[in-house]
RNA sequence: GCCAAAGUGGCGCAGUUGGUAGCGCGUCGCAUUCGUAAUGCGUAGGUCGAGGGUUCGAGUCCCUUCUUUGGCUCCA
């Protein structure tokens, strides 16, 4: 047998020598760092791939696929250790993941403890340096093998499998078997570093109607400094966790008697919010052509039955009396379409009038899940610079590509412009009875946001079932420091609702026309929004969004009068100021601004008194030397009027 | 909603087998009047998330509940 490395160098093996040993000969080479083979593009199993005459790249465990092997083999190993220490667990399924792998088990839920005893045996395993060995079982052979060691859950998969498949098993040594499309590291000597992270509960199959299992969580790195990089990567990044650092910026807090999901936000995050909101108004109501609307914030159920809110959505609304008490039933808004197609409704509109872009800073009532809740991201009451743009059919394919770009516009203002990705949320073809409209709809309304996203040659997925219940949306995604995704901004097209509530125009021969509905947000909602900020510039926020823009540090008392009078300027010209009047040192006045993260620090003393000066000093470029007050406030009202994003000094 | 873990002065933590709460930073006061990341000394501040129970006695044990965290499931 030849096997052709990519280096070209060729292996000549005879027929006698086992898979194994071609295998581990090869890999020598590279310091057992081979875990997987790479053929015309696809990544195999190394067993596989020797078994032909074939060129081959082999992947390390600095490949990604490598070390994706890596963890896979290792979830195994986990397996194994789980069925020595507690040989009563159930084998559920354990793959690879972006950052390690888990393992779900039906067994009792596991403690700190149990995992540190489990990492232990995963040890045993790897250094008993067991080999893993594939083989293929006939479907029903594999049935019954499975039945006879008592996992229901991999009988359940093995039958899930296409019928004429033949089912691929992994042998790990002499006590551990596991049904495995692979592939998998040749022998468990290959993991060199490796950690169980976390456990918790998940269902079966990701459905909340199955059983529950516990999930443990590990990773695996190609070397120790590697894992100990990643661990103390995850310490850092709970720096950066918006609902740790926000809080400890006082930016937002909870309380238990007020609720959950009912974040306050402190003084200095209402500055941000309020910053961003009136800039998204004057933008979008002076460069985009909205227009502003106010609308309640609950309305009788009347209004969500007609909207199809009350069918899809009531679980989701905070609803205010029941309804066979009273005469009048009402619920807190979860959106505000309806509202503003009242608005629209009001009177009789020309095809000549339209596009009407709706506007509204818009709060909503969403009663969440008592578990999903999380900081400023999942909340039960936000505000939405959310708007609805009533179009004509001609007008569809402009008006999104607009919504497109002015979210692009506020996403690039606040630089989180590479921090996104684009989706086309669709609806499920397999539930239809969750969505508003028909297939034809569908495929329409569809169809044309997929034309925009490629015309715009903006990079996207399509996902199927993330549609809202109305329409198909492009959803903007950002991912927190933890790495989970939520939708920042959204736009969606819909005129499913637009018929529930018989809108119209009048077009050129007086004929009443159904409009397309825009249903989109600028820049998202302001809390969650915040919550990427304090998360993208670790509370590091560029200079227009700060809470507190320039704090004045006089170097004495003496001096205090000064610095009074230079906050005074400052405020004149709109700059958020303040002056640390404490009887301390200038050298601990510097360092409380630098932990406060103000951007400007001016000091004050004899000689800046003197010739009306400051000393500048910022968080981008430390000492900035000595400026009159005029020189400074031009500096700073420049970088405030442009938004402009300073790079921030290396320390 | 589900499975777990956690909750002690503003923050970070300690609190041994149940015996009546400590420490550091911060706050406040006094002294210091200082030139670019921490001046010194002193003071106050907690019914240990809440409610109930066991006990002579509960921060410690039990139950209920609220909140937070990690996941799962949801997410217009």
């Amino acid at each position: 047998m030849n096997i052709t490395l990519k280096d070209g160098t060729v292996k000549v093996y005879a027929e006698a020598k086992s898979i194994y040993d071609i295998a581990l000969d090869i890999s020598e080479g590279l310091a057992r760092m081979a875990c997987a083979g790479e053929v015309n593009g696809k990544v195999m199993d190394l067993r596989t791939v020797l078994e032909t005459d074939c060129e081959l790249n082999i992947l390390t465990q600095k490949d990604a696929d490598g070390i994706r092997t890596v963890r896979h083999t290792c979830s195994h190993v986990l397996a194994e250790a789980v069925k020595r220490v507690f040989p009563n667990a159930k084998l559920a399924i354990g793959p690879s993941i972006d950052e390690g792998f888990y393992y779900d088990f039906e067994a009792d839920s596991f403690s700190r403890e149990d995992l540190d005893q489990l990492e232990k045996e995963m040890k045993k395993i790897i250094k008993e340096g067991s080999r893993l060995e594939k083989y293929t079982l006939p479907r029903s052979e594999a049935i019954q093998f499975m039945k006879e060691k008592e996992e229901p859950y991999k009988v359940e998969l093995i039958e899930d499998l296409p019928k004429e498949a033949e089912i691929s098993f992994y042998k790990q040594g002499e006590g551990f078997t596991d049904l495995c499309a692979g592939p998998h590291l040749m022998n468990t000597k290959g993991i060199k570093a490796f950690k169980l992270i976390s456990s918790s509960m998940a269902y079966w199959r990701g459905d909340s109607n199955k059983a529950q299992l516990q999930r443990i969580y590990g990773t695996a790195f190609a070397t120790k400094d590697e894992l100990n990089a990643y661990l103390e990567h995850l310490e850092d990044i709970k720096k950066r966790d918006h609902n740790k650092l926000g809080r400890d910026m006082k930016l937002f807090t909870t309380v238990d008697v007020i609720g959950q999901g009912l974040p306050l936000i402190m003084p200095k995050g209402v500055r941000i919010i309020q910053a961003l909101q009136r800039w998204i108004e004057d933008l979008e109501d002076n460069e985009w052509g909205y227009i502003r609307t106010k609308t309640p914030l609950m309305a009788k159920s009347d209004l969500y039955k007609i909207s199809g809110h009350w069918d899809h959505y009531k679980d989701g609304m905070f609803v205010l009396g029941e309804e066979e008490k009273e005469k009048e039933v009402f619920a807190l808004r979860p959106m505000t379409c309806p509202f503003q197609y009242y608005v629209y409704k009001n009177e009789q509109h020309s095809y000549r009038e339209l596009p009407l872009r709706y506007s509204e800073t818009s709060t909503l009532f969403r009663n969440e899940d008592s578990g999903e809740m999380h900081g400023l991201t999942r909340v039960r009451q936000f505000t939405i610079s959310e708007g609805h743009l009533v179009i004509r059919p001609d007008q569809v394919e402009e008006e999104l590509t607009k919504c497109l770009e002015l979210a692009v516009h506020c996403l690039t203002t606040l630089g989180l412009q590479d921090d996104v990705t684009y989706r086309l949320s669709k609806w499920d073809v397999n539930n239809k009875e969750k969505y508003l409209g028909d297939e034809a709809y569908w495929e329409k309304t569809q169809g044309k946001i997929r034309e925009i996203l490629v015309e715009k040659q903006v990079p996207f997925t399509e996902a199927d079932g993330e549609a809202a219940f109305y329409g198909p949306k492009i959803d903007i995604q950002a991912k927190n420091v933890y790495g989970k995704e939520d939708t920042m901004i959204t736009i969606q097209l819909d005129c499913a609702i637009a018929e529930n509530f018989d809108m119209y125009y009048i077009d050129q021969n007086g004929d009443k026309i159904r409009p397309y509905i825009i249903h989109r947000t600028s820049l998202g909602c302001y809390e969650r929004t915040l919550a990427w900020l304090i998360e993208k510039y670790a509370g590091k926020f560029p200079t227009w969004l700060c809470p507190e823009q320039v704090r004045v540090l006089p170097i004495s008392d003496k001096y205090e009068a000064y610095a009074m009078e230079v906050e005074k300027t400052l405020k004149a010209n709109g700059i958020l100021s303040t002056v640390d009047v404490r009887s301390e040192k200038i050298g601990y006045k510097i360092r409380e601004s630098r932990l406060d993260k103000v951007p400007y620090m001016l000091v004050v003393g004899q000689q800046e008194e003197t010739d009306k000066s400051v000393s500048v000093r910022s968080r981008f470029a430390g000492d900035e030397g000595v400026k009159s007050i005029e020189e400074f406030i031009n500096q700073i009202c420049k970088e405030i009027r442009t938004k402009e994003i300073r790079k921030e000094e290396q320390q």
